[in-house]
DNA sequence: AATGAATGAGGGTTCATTCAT
DNA sequence: CATGAATGAACCCTCATTCAT
């Protein structure tokens, strides 16, 4: 293993053992001491590949939508139907937060936390973008209302968001049926039916 | 005024500091001290009225449940056509948020807290029962699609709360025709459009 | 009722209160609050009767201190032989802890703090002064051994008050067997048995 | 010096820096804060070696238990008669309480107060142990009267207590006739006088 | 680069005492 | 006299961060 990767898995574990510690107990009772023994590593070793605990929250978020993205991207087959393609796209965001609860939980305590002003990438990394851009190309071949991109694709987000955390939450169980029915909803939200 | 009215004038200058507090620094970065100083009392005070910073906190999300339900109930013309009802229920929430801005930094950073787990309203506050009675009225008249009510009020409710949160983080700006057309998108994917 | 009487029993209230509270918590886990609020008085009414807590406590000894010399001093038929009465006091001494084991805490747990180098009567309590007549009384009439008086009465005291202790913690079981013993092991070392 | 010895060395001046102040102000009146400061060390430091102050004043306890114990062991000639050894092991417990006054006061307190409910050694610590088997075995060689080995070796420990306790307040003054005859109260009292 | 003992500011909370009612 | 809400100093403890090894 060349050296960076060696600091690559480490970074790795530390993100690992950080996101793992704020799902269960959130962002204050994660103390750093806790983040490098689940790590493996020394407390002061954090402080090599992280200017501070902030710093390692905030690169934290950044690497998982990261890695969300990459997942989001694959298998879109624009062969298929547009309306085909964001049920697809949709479901598989959807399932994404359902394989990795940990992510969900995480983005939602980030992004309502003072953490979050302080994100660069603040609104704007490469998920949303994606999302953003599936959209705008609806819109622009005529399948979508006219709407703010920006606005659109937060919206959307937020569906898929809402969905999942009432699904893990268990306030309401969500069956293959409700599943469809909330994606539906979206989608009729949105689609361009002018003339009915 | 009645020693009743005292204490509850001080329980609400605690909730306002709080409030206040909590939105610019987060729960963390609210400590007792300040609370007090803001609030104009000792810090011991405080635990006269509440038992510990965590029961502060939940009671504080009760009492503003609480309210926004109140003001959410006014007004509500019900010899008004459902649609109509509707979108002034919809719009009446958002503007809530948009005048209660704190309020809404609260509540979202509180759903996501571990704070959230130990509320012993979680997803079960009056505000949320106002929402799901209308849309099960709306479903049970033919109006809307059938779907789960729970489902369907989170759906609404979070469509509310991120509308707010995009006007306010100044991502885009929700101009009166964006209002309505989000206003819009959300009655097109709940109302029943069956035969279309 | 007169005043003084009124007076005297609010105070009984308190000391009971703080007695009991001592014995379970000890001084420091024993708040005013909770001394008011079992004797069924309110915080500030305690400050009326003593001037602070530590004063309350050093009151409280004296009292105790009092109320057990009384009861000694009961019952000493004088027309009995010196050693019979010996026997007499020391064990009466003994089952007055027995009955009332929350003074016997109390007062251990006194005389071993920083309180008890306060205490006006610091050694120098009608009861310690009944035990030291008695002994004095039997090394002048040629029953005891000759020693200072003041350590004796202490040495026989403490050996009450040890054995009163184990018996209480149940380390080890005191039968009418083993008090005779302990009672005689005390006699028989202050006993005057030159000669033998 | 090692690592081991170094935290050794730590741990000791913690040690010294609570018995020094516990003496003067008793359990409640050492903060750690002035603990800390005594041993030269910071707040948080205390943390890393006990777990909280209820911890570090029971430690303490078995700390001092010990090295007493060690002491008392030393220069025990087993070749000398029986009751010169008692006098001999009597007056050196005395002398180390003299030595350690410090030691003494801590001691009492700590007997006396909650913490001993919470302590493992209770009652069972090497130091009791060696005077019961000092005294058992005297009782098997007919020295010493029948008596259960732990009431006589807790009224022995007691009575060597208490005199020091006596001395070192100056309620009595303790010259070495008054040492002979405490030592001789209690050997009077144990000792086996059948037939006299 | 890695360690983890040490730091010490700052947090939540308690409680003896006061004083307006 | 009695009340008990209010006070605020002081407590125990945590934890992000540093630095000698």
């Amino acid at each position: 293993m060349s050296q960076e990767e060696i600091i690559a898995e480490k970074k790795k574990a530390i993100f690992a053992s950080t996101l793992e510690l704020v799902r269960e107990n959130g962002f204050h009772g994660t103390p750093m001491s806790l983040v490098a023994k689940k790590a493996g590593v020394a407390a002061g070793t954090i402080y090599h590949y992280f200017e501070s605990k902030d710093a390692l929250i905030i690169a934290l978020y950044s690497y998982l939508r990261g890695k969300m993205a990459e997942e989001m991207l694959r298998d879109d087959d624009q062969t298929l139907d547009y309306q085909t393609r964001f049920f697809n796209l949709w479901k598989k965001h959807f399932h994404y937060f359902l394989r990795h609860t940990d992510v969900l939980y995480f983005f939602e305590q980030f992004v309502n936390s003072p953490y979050y002003e302080r994100c660069p990438e603040k609104g704007n990394d490469r998920c949303q973008n994606i999302i953003a851009t599936f959209l705008n190309e609806g819109m622009e071949k005529g399948f979508l209302k006219q709407m703010n991109g920006k606005l659109m694709s937060i919206l959307v987000n937020s569906s898929v968001v809402t969905s999942a955390k009432i699904h893990l939450t268990g306030k309401v169980e969500i069956t293959e049926t409700e599943l469809q029915q909330v994606a539906q909803y979206v989608w009729d939200g949105i689609r361009n039916n002018q003339g009915f």
